[in-house]
RNA sequence: CGCGGAGUGGAGCAGUUCGGUAGCUCGUCGGGCUCAUAACCCGAAGGCCGCAGGUUCAAAUCCUGCCUCCGCAACCA
């Protein structure tokens, strides 16, 4: 049976750190897509991979001492072992650094230029040039750099701008044509109203502030925007050729199906990808889906312990299949899910080692306790039977329709449904009743056949989500997990079949005692990670007269306010003896107004002034960064209000 | 008035497009059962659907205003 092809995409992990259990939630969700269609019936393409340019990675490349490629070839040498830690099926892993796609997006590039989409422009605005920094008008303090305080300049430096502009109105027609091209529907309005309603600006599509990317290879001072250099990755991977000998894979799959992406860069995928696409005369996606964000909750596993979770982690805490579980399953369509060892832990024990393991678990024990595990007379069927039967009949049509629409944890739900109501056909059947009956051992043969016929379609079904769960339990049952059609059919287990031996699939948790093992494992963790904390880069030595020029004196904080629609500046009123004077500082985040007035504070008293959200701020109150996230004020409640620090 | 999202029984969510008995999972309590991982099955309690107005025969659902929370942007002198 075959369905036709089916290409899908995640995005490309930017390679400047290791990723999260957010990032990995994305190709968990792809995987279980692309497994789904492969099972369903489709030749599937799924490719993922990593984005290793830009100025970013080069500067941490530099932070670390060693060249860009070792520091992009460690981290996607990372993404990959966790991509398959998770289990995940891809079939291409596509890095940015590879030296056929840069010769490919080099052609694209030149190709745009030569037909006039791409046109070498200018980039105004004002300059300081010892910073090598340009500024907008706003950002300029009395007219000067905000950086340094010197003179700026008016520059222009020269680079190439993308006229998205002209492909503008075909954008628009093709989103109002194609409904479910951007996905969910509430991303759709937001691309429209707020970036093609009001007109697109011409992009910039050139770097020179830095060199780690793909040059333009007429002009090799350029390099290639990244996002340019990024998005291309779909089509150059698959085998796109800029003269048209296209290889195999793209000739095969693209139009990609889905591009799957985190819905932070949607804009990208929506806006610029298709424009791309389309000056180069080749065929858009399908369909574009913004997932939502998988956010850490409460302080348990929170960042001011500095407890980023990592999918590594979470797998060695509770195993691979558990993890995928609770990401495929818990995390809605189209808002936000949250994350927290609690969550995870209820999930694994009432879905899936109390309704499915327990399930599989007493099916086989019971078809071992009475029949020796071999079953063969079973055609005593009772009405009854009918409604589980049925209900195995219909759940693959209705996961199968949930997935078409990307609707992954309603699909799950579907097959726990199936199991829910196959362990209350246990209770009505009570195969313990009749096997206590020897009249009765064909009816008890016939019930345990429809539980393992039950178990055989839910692991199937399942497969896609859990795949070593699925296998896991197909060893039990002693049978080859079978294509769609095998599930579309009930009653293909043989006479005469032998079942393997029980054990446990998921074993329950103790909340208390798995919670404590959380915190040590941690605990464990902690060292390696703390070293980095007290690295604190030493700065040039400096002469007396160079700490003379920095005039700090006590100063009483007579007012203290909130600045509006500011998450993080309080407002000052210091009184210094002689003068008062506003100040901000952004300590708003640990600090309430009233821990602070009355208190003496030391402030930096001959610093520039500056305008912060507008207010003017004189002067800089001192405080020590005692931690990650950890600021506390130093306070001078013992010295007098107006002295000078020497 | 920067952009956006969310407020539904103790917890996590669905329902809001196209108004008409408020639903699911977990937890709690009671009962049943013993094949099974103290699992499974049945039942019950528990909700002025953020607040205040309005439209309507009828509002969780539509309209207006407000409050709170959360992302992003800006801002950490």
């Amino acid at each position: 049976m075959n369905k036709g092809k089916y290409f899908i995409t995640t995005a490309i992990a930017y390679t400047s750190g290791k990723p999260h259990i957010g990032n990995t939630y994305e190709i968990v969700l792809a995987d279980a897509i692309a497994r789904f269609k492969r099972l369903n019936g489709y030749d599937v393409l799924f490719q993922t991979g990593t984005d290793e340019h830009g100025q970013k990675i080069q500067l941490k490349a530099e932070e670390a001492g060693i060249s860009p490629q070792a520091y992009v070839d460690n981290i996607a040498g990372e993404v990959k072992k966790i991509w398959d830690t998770m289990n995940t099926s891809y079939d291409i892993f596509a890095r940015t650094t590879n030296k056929d796609h840069e010769k490919t997006v080099q052609k694209i590039f030149k190709k745009l230029y030569e037909q006039g989409d791409i046109y070498k422009g200018k980039y105004e605005g004002w300059y300081c040039v010892p910073d090598e920094s340009f500024y907008t008008e706003a950002q300029l303090i009395d007219g000067k750099c905000p950086d340094c305080g010197r003179e700026v300049v008016w520059a222009s430096e020269e680079a190439y701008f993308f006229k998205l502009s002209k492909y503008q109105d075909r954008l628009m027609k093709y989103i109002e044509d194609h409904p479910d091209f951007i996905q969910p529907e509430a991303r759709k309005n937001e691309m429209i109203n707020n970036f093609l309603k009001p007109g697109l600006q011409d992009l910039c599509v050139s770097r020179t502030s830095f060199t780690w990317g793909i040059p333009v290879d007429f002009d090799p001072k350029h390099v290639i925007y990244v996002w340019m250099d990024a998005l291309n990755n779909y089509i150059t991977f698959p085998g796109f050729d800029i003269d048209g000998n296209h290889g195999e894979l793209y000739k095969k799959y693209w139009p990609a199906d889905v591009h799957l992406i985190g819905k932070d860069i949607l804009r990208f995928h929506t806006i610029y990808w298709p424009i791309f696409l389309m000056a180069l005369g080749l065929p858009l996606p399908k369909q574009v889906f913004g997932h939502p964000w998988l956010l850490v909750g409460d302080g348990k596993m929170s960042k001011s312990k500095g407890n980023v979770i990592y999918a590594d982690d979470l797998t060695a805490l509770y195993g691979v299949d558990a993890v995928r579980y609770y990401l495929l399953h818990d995390i809605p369509f189209a808002s936000d899910g949250v994350l927290t060892h609690e969550l995870l832990i209820e999930r694994i024990n009432s879905d899936l080692a109390n309704i499915l393991g327990n399930l599989v678990n007493r099916t086989i024990s019971m078809t071992k306790k009475y029949f020796g595990g071999t079953i063969g007379n079973f055609e005593k069927h009772e009405p009854i039977d009918d409604e589980l039967i049925s209900l195995c009949l219909e759940t693959p049509k209705k996961v199968e329709a949930k997935m078409d629409e990307l609707k992954v944890s309603d699909a799950i739900s579907e097959i726990i449904t199936l199991l829910r109501r196959a362990n209350k056909y246990v209770d009505e059947t009570t195969p313990w009743i009749l096997g206590k009956d020897e009249s009765q051992k064909d009816r008890l043969d016939t019930v345990l056949y429809n539980l393992l016929e039950t178990i055989r379609i839910s692991a199937t079904l399942l497969s896609p989500f859990m795949p070593e769960t699925a296998e896991k339990i197909f060893k039990q049952l002693n049978l080859e997990m079978g294509g769609w059609e095998s599930v579309e059919r009930f009653g293909l287990i043989p006479k005469g079949h032998t079942v393997g031996d029980p054990s446990i699939l998921f074993a329950r948790i103790d909340e208390a005692q798995k919670l404590q093992e959380v915190e040590e494992f941690y605990k464990a963790k902690a060292p390696a990670e703390e070293k980095k904390t007290p690295q604190v880069p030493e700065l040039p030595q400096i002469a007396i007269d160079d700490f003379a020029k920095v005039q700090l004196r006590v100063a009483k904080v007579l007012e203290c306010e909130n600045v509006p629609k500011s998450k993080k500046l309080l407002k000052f009123k210091l009184d210094l003896g002689d003068q008062t004077r506003q100040v901000l500082s952004g300590i708003a985040k640990w600090y309430k107004p009233e821990d602070l007035i009355g208190h003496n504070v030391i402030v930096v008293s001959n610093l520039k002034p500056a305008k912060l959200m507008g207010l003017e701020s004189c002067g800089m109150i001192l405080s020590a960064e005692c931690g990650e996230d950890d600021v506390r004020v130093i306070f001078a409640d013992h010295c007098e209000k107006g002295s000078v620090l020497a």
